[in-house]
RNA sequence: GCGGCCGUGGCGAAGUGGUUAACGCACCGGAUUGUGGCUCCGGCAUACGUGGGUUCGAUCCCCACCGGUCGCCCCA
């Protein structure tokens, strides 16, 4: 008997791990750049957050949560997304009382969506997220985007689309839906079975369906651009404006709609536009979520973030053929020459680690040959060897892999060798 | 959730209704008794996704399921 990983689960392994890593890392340091801190959640939350925060008819929550009982009779949600949490977190932390405001948050988290699997589609999946509370500067939309593009190119990725949209405010959004339910109304029965569904529910979804997309209804479809009240309209040119300011080329569209429920003003999508990405073009999407906070029992308080998918990412990256920088070089191999040099090469192996320095051995009983092969193959920078002779003298021979020379040191001397090589006399960072 | 395609050792990849299921890579050992690559020689491996069915006999044909993949839906 043997198991598999869930579907659309899968392991990470070594040779992709150093990826991940490095991704991550990458990641943190444009988030220091940005002043941001990183906040971690639990897992899973009361199922309650994510009906009121994400939205009771959105397909996350309808058909999407991983959603259980726990022991205590308590109906828990394995997390599908990142904003309803941290707003949770802000608002029960009473964060809006804190000195430093905004807040301005970060996270890495996996996600869970009851989803058929496909490649850049997992049941768990994880996401790098930002999440900006107690500003409605658009400044900060510019400067959230600007965050979410930078993570891009300190990687290298070059095609990228960003389009953005203003859903507007309550009012603005209201209007527009009436309009939209009265211009489609009328062909109610030209239309999709899905699409006559969000007409009842969420009528601004329509405008996204893609079997419809040719109904000439589309096309004269009310916009909510044209929907937008002053100060909606007013709030969505400043965001372009800083944007244009900043230097970060968008599109604009119209259609753009995202499908929680909590978005509101500003929503944006970042795409790849990368060959052979297939129908799965989404890289990152977030947008404005003013009412959350109080939604969730908080103050009135104003948010804006995305999420950005990292399976996707690392497909982005492949997909332009972008090299990530993964040294798997080891500074230091062992090598006993018999069974009389295990000891002293254990002992020899523990005072490199204890100094700072990677050091491996052979744990297999390999014959010296193989001992070389094995280190060879680790791109080790040095191989210390170890014999009959080298015990007798107190000695070590240090064999250079890349130059192929080799000496014979004093076995006390060896340790400030090694660090002078190896560290530089400074140390890893 | 719907439709198409696919599933052979660790990886890649032939193949057939019937005695030991090719080959390449990788890995291990030897040639080279204290030294990496190449070459040559030898070796290795729980391999036909799972369960049924048809058949004298199935890895091959049929069905179901599981998994992957592509498209739809939706999204990261």
């Amino acid at each position: 008997m043997s198991y598999k990983a869930p579907r659309g689960t899968a392991d990470v392994l070594p040779g992709d791990s150093r990826k991940w890593q490095w991704v991550e890392e990458t990641i943190k340091q444009v988030c220091r750049r940005f002043h941001y801190e990183e906040i971690r959640t639990p897992l899973f939350e009361h199922t309650e957050v994510f009906q009121r925060g994400v939205g009771d008819t959105t397909d996350i929550v309808q058909k999407e949560m991983y959603t259980f009982e726990d022991r205590g009779g308590r109906s828990i949600t394995l997390r599908p997304e990142g904003t309803a949490p941290v707003v949770r977190a802000y608002v029960e932390h009473k964060m809006y009382g804190q000195a430093n405001q905004p807040a301005k948050l970060y996270y890495f988290a996996e996600m869970f969506r009851y989803e058929r699997p496909q490649k850049g589609r997992m049941r768990q999946l994880n996401q790098f997220g930002v999440e900006v509370l107690g500003s409605a500067d658009p400044a900060i939309d510019a400067e959230v985007i600007d965050l979410a593009m930078s993570c891009y190119r300190e990687m290298g990725l070059t095609s990228l689309k960003l389009v953005i949209n203003s859903l507007g405010d309550k009012e603005s959004r209201e209007n527009h839906r009436q309009a939209l339910i009265e211009h489609f109304s009328p062909h109610k029965h030209e239309l999709c079975s899905d699409c006559q569904m969000r007409l009842e529910n969420n009528p601004l979804r329509v405008l996204d369906c893609k079997q419809d997309r040719e109904h000439p209804a589309m096309r004269t479809a009310p916009s909510i651009l044209d929907y937008l009240n002053v100060s909606s309209r007013d709030y969505f040119e400043q965001v372009k404006e800083y944007l244009d300011a900043i230097g970060i080329a968008y599109e604009v569209d119209k259609n753009l709609v995202r499908g929680l429920d909590y978005y509101n003003h500003t929503a944006f999508e970042i795409m790849s536009e990368a060959e052979g990405f297939g129908a799965i073009t989404t890289l990152a999407g977030g947008g404005r979520y003013n009412g959350l906070a109080e939604e969730l029992g908080g103050p009135s308080t104003p948010g804006i973030g995305f999420g950005m998918g990292l399976e996707r990412l690392l497909m982005a990256l492949d997909a332009e053929n972008q090299k990530i920088p993964v040294d798997r070089s080891l500074e230091a191999y062992v090598v006993a020459v018999d069974n009389q040099a295990q000891k002293e090469a254990i002992r020899l192996v523990s005072t490199l680690r204890k100094n700072g320095i990677q050091a491996d051995k052979d744990y297999l009983g390999k014959k010296m040959k193989g001992q070389f092969k094995a280190a060879d193959r680790y791109q080790t920078k040095f191989v210390l060897i170890i014999g009959e002779d080298e015990l007798k003298d107190q000695t070590v021979t240090v064999k250079e892999m890349s130059t192929g020379n080799q000496k014979t040191i004093d076995r006390d001397k060896l340790i400030d060798f090694m660090k002078e090589k190896c560290l530089g006399g400074k140390g890893h960072e």
